[in-house]
DNA sequence: GTGCTGATGTCACAGACTGACATCACGGCG
DNA sequence: CGCCGTGATGTCAGTCTGTGACATCAGCAC
């Protein structure tokens, strides 16, 4: 078949990841990871840009998959419920594989410069989010702040599913409640 | 006096502006703030942990501020105002220098890498609030997603008032107007 | 004046990333 | 069948960030 073994872009994600978890994001070097994907550094960086996005570059286009859930939903929905609409089919996907979130997230907890990356990851799906209310005709600064309400809805639901020990609900339901909840305290209760 | 010229920080922070806004953040390297100030690259690692800490170390304790203000609400403030109410004295503090802040954003703005680190400081001042809140017995979710709504509204009034070409309105007027739009938006308007 | 302290300088180094060039199996094409 | 282009990978040299260890030196306390 190939010259080479066959995905190198997964055997590094999953090197990493491995690596990560035993040493640590900082004491584990992108020249261990690819010697442990039977790889070379330099092609470590033809795949990921950079260190951390070998922990963010999903194979699925979220992005997209917002604009497109958005712009699918009735004229008639409120802009929020359009944002709710995307997060739940986004939240459908990370469902299907709960003990790989956490794995995961474990990792980025850990370290700081993770954390920086994450959050620009999920402003970067606010911001695709809020292009897809404007495409609906809703004005700024509804739009942006429709999309960061979402967003803030989504991040506290998914950490309340990751460290729920009970597996009693799935994510949906986790970023479900926290809508309900935001509703709630911007009522001013 | 002292041995050396006077606050090397506020030097190397000045220098750091300066040759950011000149050449960009990527093609100034640490040793050239070093230079400009008069002083070493090993010396600017001893000031700030990292070369973009340098736009973002600010005098002020803001978490302190945050957290006192909300410590000092009235028992009845239900936690959305309090948040507001912190906010509003932040936003007071920056509303002081619009020139030095639209400077400053204009180079956060130009590098993802300095946006990471905006957003991350963000996130922290969140925190901050949300740990606020639940010292005044706001239970999670409801005290994480408060905080979150804050920072959002926080965020985009911000934006719109570094972009605001009239200068007519104040800062924590943009970020009022955010708050009222985040109630109406979250209602399902 | 002696010695301590704190800010700075000097040096060496690991590790993240990048550009330029070399290698080499595979597939097409004559 | 053999040549050749292509694309993924390897090799190498280099810049820059960030850190540890040690040296320097003015001022201050005693």
């Amino acid at each position: 078949m190939g010259r080479w073994e066959p995905d190198a872009r997964g055997r590094l994600m999953a090197a990493a990841i491995e690596l990560f978890l035993e040493h640590g994001f900082e004491q584990t070097t992108v020249a261990d990871i690819a010697a442990r994907a039977g790889l070379t550094e330099r092609t470590f960086y033809r795949h990921y840009a950079d260190k951390r996005e070998v922990l963010f570059a999903g194979p699925i286009d979220l992005h997209a998959l917002l604009a497109e859930t958005i712009a699918a939903q009735s004229d008639s929905a409120a802009p929020i419920d359009a944002v709710a609409a995307a997060l739940d089919t986004v939240g459908g996907l990370l469902q299907q594989n709960r003990e790989g979130s956490r794995l995961r997230q474990r990792v980025i907890d850990a370290n700081p410069m993770l954390r920086e990356r994450e959050l620009i990851k999920l402003a970067s799906l606010g911001a695709a989010m809020a292009d897809a209310l404007r495409a609906r005709g809703v004005t700024d600064p509804t739009a942006s702040l429709t999309a960061e309400a979402g967003i803030a809805a989504f991040k506290v639901g998914f950490e309340t599913w990751i460290n729920d020990a009970t597996d009693a609900h799935d994510l949906q339901h986790h970023v479900s409640e926290c809508f309900d909840q935001l509703k709630a305290v911007t009522a001013g209760r």
